[in-house]
DNA sequence: CACGCTTGTAAGCTTTCACTTACGTAAGCG
DNA sequence: CGCTTACGTAAGTGAAAGCTTACAAGCGTG
């Protein structure tokens, strides 16, 4: 069975401790490292999780000397939520601008 | 371990024959041997895979008669959408703008 | 160059996942 | 009421995922 781009991007997002990485390196990049002790498991485990990461194109990596930065890779989860967009057209872009509009009215009310 | 609603959305859309169930039940509602009629796999095994989607409530189920149609739900997955979106604030809807307009861009080069 | 950091990789183990076959159950129909 | 149709569920199996400990490799500094 083939592996698409697709695919991999979204079997990396499966995993939580995945995810708040890519939260953690989002705004700015971190040492392998640095990244790890934000984790209760240990060091390895989290770069084998940094390696899935960017073979799935959602982190890049820049050699600092002896260390690693990581640093999240907005494109390819762009290309996921267009992705998932593309199951209902138009439909989910509705959604999302009712939602906001929801919580605006809300944030109004609270404000007031 | 406790099992978030975030993790059992993003854990059903890692399997690429439940992503394609959905999009067969985005518009319109079918039952579960129409969905495994699609496939190679068994039907007991499409029967799984209705179940984790309708567990992760991306799916709906309406019984009718003997059979049970099912149908996708655009909120779990617009909620899904909103949780990658949140990972940058602003910058990935910066990203998917700028997509379309390059995708507008080349169709209209195609189409001169 | 030897030693200390920082990191990835190998090997092994346990759990989870997706699949299959076999069976149970409920609704329609003669 | 038997019988077929349309499903879900149980049990078992092979593969893959995620973790750990142990080890190797690269860089920087004394």
């Amino acid at each position: 069975m083939t592996m698409t781009d697709v695919d991999s991007t979204f079997r990396a997002l499966a995993d939580p401790t995945r995810r708040r990485i890519i939260q953690l390196v989002a705004s700015r990049s971190l040492s392998a490292g640095e990244i790890a002790s934000h984790f209760r498991a240990t060091r390895p485990a989290i770069s084998q999780h940094l390696g899935v990461l960017r073979s799935a194109g959602l982190l890049s990596e820049q050699r600092k000397g002896a260390r690693r930065l990581y640093r999240a890779e907005p494109k390819a989860l762009a290309a996921a939520i267009e992705h998932l967009q593309s199951f209902w057209p138009g439909r989910l872009e509705a959604l999302k601008i009712e939602a906001e509009r929801r919580e605006r009215q809300r944030r109004d009310q609270r404000s007031r």
